[in-house]
DNA sequence: TTGAAAGCGCTAACAA
DNA sequence: TTGTTAGCGCTTTCAA
């Protein structure tokens, strides 16, 4: 902690030069002679002097870096995003600042408010759930927001997601294609659009196979490894119980593996488990597990081009971009078990 | 984004006081009346007015915000730090920003640097490695430091971190109670304190029992999971393998698993495992682990309590903060198989 | 090619 | 209890 920082005025009076002029040197503007510039560029190296973004924020110049906000950042599939982001900004000179809103409503619309008054230059926002509640702060932003991976809204800011949809179609074909005839579906958050989404596709992949989605072979996840637990073993304990399990994400799935194997059977070969996320653990469990890719890393880079676009004034903004699905198969599902 | 924001002035004119009443009002100081405060509050309410938090940061007033420097977000005992902080930052009514290094020097030192110029009123650094590199960025820094769960360092900043040492003392010792005798290592990084300490211990364990530590039965494992799997497989293809592995970290742990079941072997029957960190997934993993708990969360409030104290200039602030690890014993070890 | 003036929105110090 | 003055460090605008 020290307490006479270097300023710009400090530099110009070394140099002997106007405030101006090193402004100009320091944002790279064209307008100096080659030898002025140099002279200041070696004091400011002598010196150690860094900009004060407050000042240069607040005289109505860029911070030089993209805010982005999420909810926590345990979810390793939030922290996937957030890489995908910080690569594309740090290509691009920015940095990055990751603000977590810890799904506290007053909390997250400071936030908002806060970040977008001064602190950055444009706004990331990835949100699951309830992106509604933060209306009022993203119409008050005052520099671009794009929206990644987050709950559907009617606000008009450019979007970025992945197909759950068509992921949710790829895996339960997947299944039937098995022959599996009863499928379960684990379903995650019910605010969440991805959910929804997902349960969408599990059902018309049914239907579209001829088959009636069985309620009862719906359970709420929470999206929780846990919750999958006790979904899968619910599941089990039905009187004519799934062949197959479709999680909506890969940390139910888990916990429904581990269900399946906690009741003596086994997986694939009694009953097969389809995740969705990919994240890196979905390789690295015990059948490694099968499962709908979302291009997280993707969701990131995508989004924050987005937002350089929208900086920038130039180049596309797809106001919804839709980022396809894909499914990975691996160990966790096999033939439907012949009955 | 919209172009007008509501400013202290706007405020001030519609309720026909100066803008030092608002000011006063906003920030809660005292001499103000209870009827101007309440209709300032009404109007602020009304036209949505947030403070501009660069204005006030240039006006030397406080940002409200803290700092925290992680390498990058993807690790869980991150994770857990942060959310240790972000607890204590909000209980205190303060904002966590995170900012990545992404393990790239001159990325990491701006970082520092912009960060502490304005944008935080304090900083909380959870660098594993190389903190020295930092070295300059955090002599300059404007803002108080506290170092969390990082490299050693001979900065003169207060540090909190877990005991190694001791954690990878009670990991041997538990081994070697249930009848081991050969006992492998897979160590982290070499450029980590937190590794060379948990090294240091497993060697002085084994020494305080009367063996001698076989330079054969140390590998690197890099605190990675395709790390840990190689390590032990290389343990185990010895002529003299061990029967029981102690990984430096849990993630490496989880490879050393694989790695066993992977040539046919059962843990803990052909071989125990101890992992380290304690992260959620160590409790999830078949068979759960056997670990040395780092109290992560604890890490990060205790480093951020220290930050507020420094901040206030009030309560004590320890130099050298070293929180105790814990072993918790789960199903991953067992009694040394009888040759 | 360079610089002077003004002001971004806020708070500190003081005055009324 | 309230207001005035000054200025944080920078960039914008315009003039030299």
């Amino acid at each position: 902690m020290r307490s006479n920082p270097v300023t710009l005025a400090d530099i110009a009076s070394q140099a002997g030069v106007s405030k101006m002029t090193v402004s100009k040197v320091v944002n790279k503007q064209p307008g100096i002679s080659e030898a002025t510039r140099q002279r200041v560029l070696r004091i400011i190296e002598e010196l150690g002097y860094t900009a004060h973004p407050s000042a240069r924020a607040l005289a109505g110049g860029r911070t030089n870096t993209l805010g982005i906000v999420v909810p926590s950042i345990g979810p390793q599939y939030i922290s996937e995003v957030v890489r995908g982001a910080d690569l594309v900004a740090y290509e691009a000179g920015l940095d990055l600042l990751i603000s977590t809103t810890q799904e506290d409503t007053s909390h997250e619309r400071q936030n908002v408010g806060r970040l977008s008054r001064g602190l950055v230059d444009g706004l990331l926002m990835v949100l699951p759930r309830s992106l509604d509640r933060y209306a009022d702060a993203l119409k008050q932003a005052e520099v671009p927001v794009v929206v990644v991976a987050s709950a559907n809204t009617t606000m008009p800011f450019p979007l970025v997601d992945a197909d759950h949809y068509h992921g949710a179609r790829l895996a339960v074909a997947h299944l039937l294609g098995l022959g599996h005839r009863r499928v379960g579906f684990i379903a995650g958050r019910r605010d969440t659009t991805a959910s929804l989404e997902r349960l969408r596709g599990y059902r018309e992949g049914l239907l579209t196979a001829g088959l009636t989605p069985d309620p009862v072979l719906i359970r709420p996840g929470e999206y929780t490894q846990p919750g999958g637990f006790a979904a899968a073993r619910s599941l089990l304990d039905l009187p004519d119980p799934p062949t197959a399990i479709f999680a909506a994400n890969d940390l139910s799935a888990f916990g429904a593996m581990e269900a399946i194997k906690d009741r003596g059977l086994r997986v694939p070969d009694d009953v097969s488990v389809v995740g969705f996320d990919d994240i890196p653990q979905a390789n690295q469990v015990h059948p490694a597990l099968t499962t709908v890719r979302q291009p997280l890393v993707e969701m990131g880079t995508a989004g924050t081009r987005q937002l350089l676009n929208l900086l920038h004034g130039v180049g596309p903004v797809t106001n919804r971009l839709v980022l396809p699905t894909e499914l990975i198969v691996r160990a966790s599902t096999g033939p439907a078990p012949r009955t």
